[in-house]
DNA sequence: ATCCGCCTCCGCCGCGCGGGGGAGAACCCG
DNA sequence: CGGGTTCTCCCCCGCGCGGCGGAGGCGGAT
């Protein structure tokens, strides 16, 4: 629990809010904050420089968003930090998103000084047990729905394609996905088929399904 | 933090393992189990009789299993205490429900003691950060993936369009679902207007969705 | 005994859809 | 410069689909 201070890697866009952290983990007995970063590539080269044990990352930052950098540095790194992550809405879509790329929490931007200062003593310690592996099950079932699983189809379908596919699973006919794109109908029809080509779909419907079923779009 | 000790009430329908929880808690400084429950009805009569701070409840309990005796101990009580929930394995079901139930915490029953500690300190001095709104959002969502949040027209089926709006969500024809079915294929078009009809879809395409939207069928 | 909901089936009709083929323009990359 | 990819758009054709109205049997509820 004692001996070495807890290092500190910072990355928010605000400086407001690097600055605030910074006073309030600064006055802790046995934290110390090593380096700031305002963007996420930048978050991601200085924790590999600083190897800091915690990282508090924003979620919204310019360039590479808080969980792409999340996911890269626990990807790219030996002996990664633990990685906080900070939301200003506790009902933000990405606090699944960064409980999938391997964060070891999540923290609310109007937490209270305490919470801040006990989050970052605990995730320091390792496995905190408030959060224990079935948290992470919870979140990678849910991650499991979305972003994994995704056949090879995906990854082949052009931008536009997917645009349509989206629309299609929004319940449009190839008019109404024409005059949403803003193109020509036979445009439309040109896509839709290159979609139920690539997804092996035999009509719209069968694309649907697959969207669903792969988790390119999600119910709810 | 420090002042009125912690006053905890266990339940769990096994002695030894009320005994053990018991033990390590009653060496705690300020830490103190006030109260046992072996049932969930005699967990939520205990609570109410003895008001404590924090309660360590079993899932698996007799007549009431622990998770209805969170809900009811929440709903009826004012000033609730903080319940945490312990399960046998990480990744039990009913720690979903659990969550969603509004219990403070989970624990799993091979946790090491200091673990067990830390917790019961960490719920009685309120939310814990590692564990905001957040999580109960999480697990809100996925509670209502299932089995609520059906819309009313799920229920305004017949078996047997129920039937074919599986079938259709599974990508077949008319013809095809006549087939599954050994029905003319004027029956399957007939259930299938009016699986239409009752959820609001101009198309086959659109009741699949809703299909997956209201939870109806689900991805996986 | 009567009504109502469910399941079963029949015709007709219009249209959106999917399959087939071809074609021009923009772009990137070797 | 040529080749590949993507996006755009056109033709024709067949057919499954969805909308319409009608009908008979069967069971439960009143």
């Amino acid at each position: 629990m004692s001996g070495a201070p807890v290092r500190v890697v910072l990355a928010d866009d605000e400086r407001m809010v690097r600055t605030a952290l910074r006073v309030i983990l600064d006055a802790e007995e046995g934290i110390e904050v090593v380096g700031e970063a305002t963007t996420g590539a930048e978050a991601v080269s200085v924790v590999r420089e600083l190897r800091p044990d915690v990282v508090l990352m924003d979620v919204r930052m310019p360039e590479i968003d808080g969980i792409r950098a999340t996911e890269q540095i626990l990807a790219t790194l030996e002996d990664p930090p633990r990685i906080v992550v900070v939301t200003t809405f506790e009902n933000d879509a990405y606090v699944y998103d960064a409980l999938h790329a391997g964060a070891a929490g999540f923290l609310l931007k109007r937490a209270a000084a305490e919470e801040l200062v006990q989050a970052v003593r605990l995730v320091a310690c390792g496995d905190s047990l408030l959060y224990p592996a079935a948290v992470r099950t919870l979140a990678a079932e849910h991650a499991a729905r979305q972003p994994a699983m995704a056949p090879a189809w995906v990854a082949r379908l052009t931008d536009r394609e997917a645009d349509v596919l989206r629309l299609m699973a929004a319940g449009l006919t190839n008019a109404e996905i024409a005059g949403r794109l803003s193109v020509g109908p036979a445009t439309a029809k040109t896509h839709v088929a290159a979609v139920l080509a690539k997804t092996g779909a035999r009509d719209r419907t069968q694309a649907v399904i697959a969207a669903y079923e792969s988790g390119f779009i999600t119910p709810g």
